[in-house]
DNA sequence: GTGTTAGTCTGAACACTGTTCATATTCAGA
DNA sequence: TCTGAATATGAACAGTGTTCAGACTAACAC
């Protein structure tokens, strides 16, 4: 095998390479050359897998939206209990793990959900951090833990307020310790 | 005064084009070559007003910010009256002026609430969009029209969740006609 | 084993980009 | 009118994404 022939497993690598670059760097400053530098394969090689740098970004972006729905269900398998306690500790769960990815991946996050990812194709319906989001609203509901009359169109609310709070970590216009003070004001405000 | 010596207000000049082009095509495919091109002057001319690409691009955004607060503003003068109706009209012209500045400027919204431009840094405390929102809150609870107990930190929850949906709305996660939904639904979770 | 074909990688090239710097021009104040 | 501070130029540098003809490699048919 010669070493100057990068075979099999390109595509993979330039993902995993421009993963730790974006981590790293924020994907604005991540170059296709220099990923290409690194792996010691030429710069014209990617586009025998991707269609252009966006495309390969997008496929970056994939894996933090596979990051962000990994943190989450590591919450769901923490409290696996069907009662209205571990309901509670879910629904908290789920917002601290999605907040703690903003701060934690800052530079991921904004990739994933950035102009150039486009999420809501990425996102699949029956799956993924958007259901777990409707399931663990839906347990409360179930054991009447939420106020009264207030469950129709939640999921968007609470989704864009976890949301909204996670870019305004990102963008710094808010600091990490609000977090817990955004979670208890949220559950003052749904939480009967 | 000659042709060739662009004197006197190129700096407005370039934030000028540069508004414009990032308008209609998003601040990643602007550049400062394009701009100069466009002012017929030289693309080392910038350099005499900005430190550099940044620099002009967050003056860019402090016309974002400047073009939301108006938005904002022009509901607050059409509502002024101060009565329970005003004061719940406010606050839902509100939410509804953030929303459409993401829906009608997405490029503008982009750049202002970007990694480049340090919000935090751009918003004052005692005017601007986020004291806008309090006050409209603040008369929410002077009429008694806020759930009990339910006014401590909601400025965070109800910022995150205008600022969540707005980019929900930019990234096309959600559709236009989902705004209704939300306001609605917002005012179901805080209103009495 | 040999040929053919499809997939993969190279290297040079193109058209850009942001940025720097020595140089030239212009304006404003003494 | 002279001087100094602003302001603009134009050439240059280092870097970018992208294209393309040609070279290399693996795998499959015969």
């Amino acid at each position: 095998m010669s070493r100057t022939y990068h075979h099999g497993a390109l595509a993979e690598a330039m993902v995993d390479q421009a993963l730790a670059s974006v981590r790293t760097q924020g994907a604005d400053h991540v170059s296709l050359r220099s990923i290409a530098q690194v792996l010691e394969v030429s710069p014209s090689a990617a586009y025998n897998h991707f269609a252009d740098k966006d495309d390969l970004l997008r496929a970056v972006g994939a894996c933090g939206l596979a990051a962000l729905d990994e943190r989450m269900a590591r919450v769901l398998a923490a409290h696996p209990a069907d009662n209205p306690d571990a309901a509670r500790a879910r629904f908290s769960g789920l917002g601290r793990a999605y907040l703690a990815f903003a701060i934690d991946e800052t530079h991921l996050f904004q990739l994933t959900f950035g102009p150039i990812c486009a999420v809501k194709e990425m996102a699949p319906e029956d799956t993924g951090p958007y259901n777990k989001l409707t399931t663990a609203l839906d347990e409360l509901d179930r054991w009447q833990l939420l106020k009264p009359g207030i469950r129709q169109d939640l999921d968007m609310v609470v989704w864009a307020s976890a949301h909204g709070m996670a870019t305004l970590l990102v963008e710094g216009a808010v600091q990490p310790d609000s977090v817990e003070v955004f979670i208890d004001s949220m559950n003052r405000l749904i939480l009967g």
